[in-house]
DNA sequence: CTTAGTATAGTAATAGTTATCAATAAGCTT
DNA sequence: AAGCTTATTGATAACTATTACTATACTAAG
């Protein structure tokens, strides 16, 4: 994997946020940086830093996937009402069950939340 | 919620089903019996059903929406290689942790396993 | 410097899903 | 059972997110 002042910038971005961006929203804050960027090149990056394990891709319920520059397993919480993508402070320690049928090779586990954030929970009181 | 011939089948078709098929799938079966049927109207009442909480929509990972003809909570297990999705025997219990931060309101939980099922996990032992 | 291999911007193509709309069918109400 | 109202349908267009294609530009090694 090569570096390109393209896929430096992608990442970058995408680690000063505490949230789980799409790619459009990655291309729009790489783009004022670097005007010329193709949105191709964001989602090529974004995949393949994701493939090495720098970010992690999540693929989560809503339309678009999210990029995470935490590839740490950690669980989210996904707001029904903005869309938005939070992590879930996970401190608290989750004792996931082992599946009964051992031919399965399980790689892994995706555990999510849903809801409403904070924002649209206020917002929806005062309805 | 008016009754069609339509909704009725779509239904049957999804209930009739183990794993948890696309909307494109449904439509095919469907077409068998009702030839002049629309994808649209496929969509349509897969969306209608499970608004209703009679049927559950799974935003799960990979590429498609699939259909599940048992709303209730359990978890599943999606294969990287086939895509298929299985249901996930549910007899031991899950205590999934409390968010802490109370201002959200939380609505459910998915967890979804993933790794390559039986089938796949056996043709890759030949490789 | 040449060359071979990557990466890029720009654009076209694809997949899955949703929206539009005139025609039809359900389900009251009498 | 006939008429009325409104939801639903099939057909198709539109849309959104993502991937593929292609010609050009860059990079590192010999």
């Amino acid at each position: 994997m090569r570096n390109t002042e393209q896929k430096s910038l992608i990442l970058e971005v995408l680690q000063t946020h505490k949230d789980h961006p799409t790619a459009d929203q990655v291309y729009n804050e790489v783009r004022e940086k670097l005007p010329k960027i193709s949105l191709g090149t964001v989602y090529r990056n974004l995949e393949k830093l994701s493939s090495a394990g720098i970010i992690m891709k999540l693929e989560i319920g809503g339309g678009q996937k999210r990029f995470d520059p935490n590839p740490m397993g950690h669980s989210h919480f996904r707001c029904l009402s903005c869309s938005s993508v939070e992590d879930l402070p996970h401190d608290f320690k989750i004792d996931l069950p082992e599946i009964p049928d051992g031919n399965r090779v399980v790689l892994g586990t995706t555990l999510e939340y849903y809801g409403y954030c904070e924002e649209c929970a206020a917002t929806r009181q005062l309805h």
